[in-house]
DNA sequence: TACTGGCACTCCTTGCTTCCGAGTGCCAAG
DNA sequence: CTTGGCACTCGGAAGCAAGGAGTGCCAGTA
């Protein structure tokens, strides 16, 4: 059905498109790449892909335009991630090194990634459930509060205030902190809530109110923070791409954290980077953005997941390379602190 | 100069003109308003208040359409603060105490100020710098690795990573615990440096290396986390205004944390809103947009600001209500956890 | 002195028409 | 299967006239 010309076509047509936003005719087409033939040819070709689906012309008398299918193939076919230079990964490397705690690296790398693609960039923090515990402190506030820190393998620290039921010693306390670190250190997030279930047989009978409350606090956060935290950074790179629909779907879309979360997608098969292209994409405002996003942690374990979002029109070989490279040294900080 | 009924149709102009988006001119002037006299002394009046600079034609022919300096006037001496009904004021109350920490609390504020003035809304994470000690924490996470954790009395969590010099016993960390809760509890962030001067001397000598090395991060963690952290959410609401200047700048100026800072500005005198009417505004960016902002605190003691951004043609009184009432909430709120 | 009705003038907006050219589809010939 | 040629389509730019909103000014009136 479509041969190797036609698949150049396509390619040329994609790579034309991407780079000057005008819809390309056969003339420029010959011109700029040599092809071998003649425009006529061109537009048989052309001809052929339209009526596959794979480009299509705004109106008569314009030239073509890539759809989404027509994307799709030069993303799946027609395109090799284009790695980044020597000079870019160094950059990347020592800008990230520069980071002191969770949230500047995934401040620095949602600012790096917004740059370095010149597109709006998603990161998601490390997933807290697939994290272990590392420590967990109590900590006396007041005569009735305790604060409870949560840290974990991946330099998370989530922390919760805890209204206890009766007055605390710090002998108390301190008996619960070792018991609560033992029965959890090195413990799955997951797992938390089995690990901790005979804990309350463990301490006197009258600690045992303060542990129930620790406790129901401490799934609490769990759960709680099992909806992950992401952000994203760039936003200005959307200004001056004109959308099919309006941008403020878009901003309204980035900043509503349940679509970000459907946005990235589900984990991809192994490390490679995934593309959601237009109308693949799970959400209605997005349908004229594509999203290319890839998994990122530490060894073979994944936490979490970032990308970037632009438009269908976008240098995906570039894109792509950028966001494989930056999860890359994602996960070698992560695994390094 | 300016007669009182100037001055009415100088109002009456701003409201219009914030209304309809369009310039408006003596006819519809006289209809909407009763102002009791005839379109042709409007005509005379409006010739004054443009000679003075108040309004502006953008073109013969067209209405009038208030400058920098008539929203100045408007503000200052025209139109008063419009309270939110207390349907509202319910809203924000519920809204906000359902957070849970302190990024909580910010992250609601930020939303809630977005949707209630249909604007962008920016919220400063309260001072480190006037906030007191309530709590420092050292936790071991590896042989040479300590957690130090910072409560401060605002609920607010710093924490970092110490490589300390030394292998560390239970005993000696808790011996440096014990020494810097008693140094600093209830201590300004701003005595820290003073208040801890003379620890090295009261530890052994042995574990003097690894006092120092907690020190310094301390110390560290109070001068760059000084500059604070700043969170805006609703830039979508920017999307359908058409600004003078391109939208770009304004979302590129919105990431900017340097420029935030600049934009909320100096803590204005005593608790009123404070208002910054496009030129008026210090950023090259923002030179087409209004910010409205206020502090916010715990009784008379100013922890932070917040405010939201929109364009020059904004409504004043209805802003200045919201952004007033939320940053009353908010500091109850920060009182009472 | 202050206000008013009237009137000429400006100039933006809208709709219409025309023209141009890029790009296409098709066909007959190589 | 490819190619040169040619008629055709249609959007965009340019030009033009009509319409209308709004103004400034002036002379008359309370």
């Amino acid at each position: 059905m479509l041969d190797d010309r036609k698949l150049a076509v396509l390619r040329a047509i994609v790579e034309d498109y991407v780079s000057t936003n005008e819809p390309v005719g056969s003339k420029s087409l010959v011109e700029g790449h040599n092809l071998g033939v003649s425009s006529a040819t061109i537009r048989n070709d052309m001809a052929v892909l339209e009526q596959e689906g794979y480009i299509t012309q705004p109106h008569t008398s314009a030239g073509r335009v890539p759809t989404d299918k027509g994307y799709r193939l030069f993303v799946d076919r027609l395109s090799t991630i284009k790695p980044l230079s020597s000079a870019e990964r160094r950059a990347i490397e020592t800008f990230l090194n520069g980071a002191y705690d969770l949230d500047d690296v995934v401040g620095r790398t949602v600012r790096l990634l917004a740059q370095l693609t010149r597109q709006v960039a998603v990161v998601q923090y490390p997933s807290l459930t697939r994290s272990t515990v590392r420590h967990v402190e109590l900590v006396p506030v007041a005569a009735h509060r305790l604060l409870l820190v949560l840290i974990t393998n991946t330099g998370r620290v989530e922390q919760r205030v805890i209204e206890t039921p009766a007055q605390l010693t710090e002998e108390s306390i301190g008996h619960l902190r070792a018991l609560l670190n033992t029965c959890l250190d090195g413990c799955g997030l997951g797992e938390v809530p089995t690990a901790v279930a005979d804990l309350p047989e463990k301490v006197g009978a009258d600690e045992r109110p303060v542990a129930a409350s620790v406790l129901s606090v401490l799934l609490e956060t769990l759960v709680e923070k099992h909806e992950e935290k992401i952000v994203f950074a760039g936003a200005a790179n959307l200004a001056h791409v004109d959308f099919s629909q309006s941008l403020r779907d878009v901003l309204e879309a980035l900043e509503e954290q349940v679509v970000l979360m459907r946005l990235l997608g589900e984990t991809g098969d192994s490390s490679t980077v995934t593309v959601r292209i237009g109308t693949e994409n799970p959400d209605e405002g997005l349908r004229s953005t594509s999203v290319v996003a890839a998994d990122y942690g530490v060894g073979d374990l994944t936490l979490a997941r970032l990308g970037v979002l632009g438009p269908t029109r976008m240098d995906y070989p570039g894109t792509m390379g950028a966001v494989r490279a930056v999860a890359r040294y994602v996960g070698q900080i992560l695994a390094g602190s």
